[in-house]
DNA sequence: TAGGCCTCGGTTATATTGTAACCGAACCGA
DNA sequence: TCGGTTCGGTTACAATATAACCGAGGCCTA
């Protein structure tokens, strides 16, 4: 696997050759995230920020984490409140997350086929899809091999 | 449809059959929960019960829509942060949720199909299942044929 | 280069959502 | 009726998120 400064700088890259802003605080915010192995959340976020001085205050924590979730170099985890960063590069696309609540880890898994069913799930009922949230909670292989 | 209280009353039923407790104040939040159409937060259920003066603080509220979430007669929307009152009152399931960012409704609809999936993507990384977020944010029919 | 527009983020304050911890009351089985 | 257990009232607070305002700085145009 890729070191996280690597998956930051080849995030910064593409989101640069898009045209989008890559100000100094959405730069700290993301590499802050991709240094993280698992979610964080926005608080813990802003203390490591803090912690070398390159953030100020939660608003702008936040807005940063809107840009980069946006960008789709982020996503967040609404079952627990926090965010991880992301290798795949399309703009705000979607994803399935396997969340392991034993150690906390969170795999991010392809949604097509699930996507698919959703969409027409969806159809079937004139109901037009913007955004999915899809998380699933349990245990991961490597907490439930030594449970 | 059938009116909200009957709603209520079946859960009641239901609940009592399986020897679950049904005390006032579960009573008073399943009934709250179920008259109202859209999603609801628990502090807005909150402020309608201390209308009828049937609650006391918050923890009693959380304490009840968890009791309530554990039924499988209502379910978090986490993607909202709102609960919804459900007539499948198996114990604890998973639903699938399309929910309106226009007008805030949210239908509930059958998972069978995705939860198939689901379980496919979370077998195949040895992740064991124990409960599925799945949450698809858009436009509602109606909303999107006035829009 | 000046003027004007727009995005970004610093700042303060506050809203919203959710819990910890403690304790007495009520229930329930033996 | 005793003793364990569940329930919920109460207080206090933690954690998460946003509103509103404003100035700094980029960027386009002429």
């Amino acid at each position: 696997m890729a070191q996280p400064e690597d998956a930051a700088l080849r995030a910064e890259d593409v989101l640069a050759q898009r045209g989008a802003r890559m100000t100094e605080l959405r730069r700290n915010v993301l590499r802050a995230l991709m240094e993280e192995e698992r979610p964080v959340g926005a608080y813990q976020l802003f203390d490591r920020l803090k912690a070398r001085d390159a953030a100020s205050a939660p608003p702008a924590v936040y807005r940063a984490l809107d840009f980069l979730v946006g960008e789709g170099v982020a996503h967040k985890l609404q079952s627990v409140n926090a965010y991880v960063g992301c290798a795949c590069f399309e703009h705000a696309h979607d994803a399935h997350f396997l969340i392991c609540g034993e150690c906390c880890a969170a795999e991010e898994v392809p949604t097509t086929d699930i996507r698919e069913q959703v969409d027409r799930d969806a159809c079937a009922r004139g109901f037009i899809v913007e955004r999915m949230v899809i998380e699933t909670v349990g245990r991961c292989a490597a907490c439930a091999g030594h449970a």
